[in-house]
DNA sequence: GAGGTTGTTCGACGGATGTCGAACATGGGT
DNA sequence: ACCCATGTTCGACATCCGTCGAACAACCTC
């Protein structure tokens, strides 16, 4: 009956960009997977969780998400069952002028 | 007597910028010690291998390399028995435009 | 509430990666 | 010729990382 905190939803774990390094960073931007994620999401706007399809298991896909929601590259919005995600994008610029840019700049060469 | 080709010098292995997708250099630079490298080579001109003094053997200061030039982010120009390392910024800055200034102008955060 | 949807977590596994000391290769000096 | 200085290469080792299926959790709908 009282107030008992909030329900469910554990908080999901979002770091301030400050307090990770540039190779975190780097390293969450380095592999094919995350790197097509990112992609997608600089599209703009939200995308659900289950929208990415990379050809990894949902297992994987999940383990992506949160390598890059805890390199502060995205941010996690949660609504029901599913989990809306989007770039940090503004942060990032602020942080690391330039840095997003290139990398989505690139050639996609994934086939 | 006659020309045999070169003497002794193997040719080291550094691949042209198109063939190395991003991935491959952003893991190249998503490290404390080869970034420590970067950004000693970003003040311009060459240094041998041997300056570089980051608390690594020599063997995986060796290492780190040769990750970065088979990344394509640096070249090597061997002159004795000592090495000459420098950055490839042009090209690099031609392929990636702004990523490694944005990179370079990160916190250092290293200690 | 039973069942379906969405997503996370938990081992497990194989392959890559950072690290080292020791051995090797090469070239310069005396 | 010998030795030393500079680097690379070779196992070896520990750790990290990407991947998966299976189990679990939360929520929505009927």
């Amino acid at each position: 009956m009282s107030n008992m905190g909030y329900p469910g939803h554990m908080e999901l774990h979002e770091p301030d960009l400050r307090d990770v390094p540039v190779t975190a960073v780097l390293a969450a931007l380095a592999d094919d997977v995350r790197l097509q994620i990112v992609r997608t999401l600089a599209e703009g706007g939200e995308h659900a969780c289950g929208t990415f399809e990379f050809g990894v298991s949902k297992a994987t896909r999940s383990h992506h998400l949160k390598v890059l929601r805890e390199a502060g590259v995205t941010r996690t919005r949660i609504a029901g069952t599913s989990r809306y995600v989007r770039l940090r994008r503004e942060e990032l610029d602020r942080l690391y002028p330039g840095l997003l840019d290139a990398v989505l700049a690139a050639p996609d060469r994934v086939a």
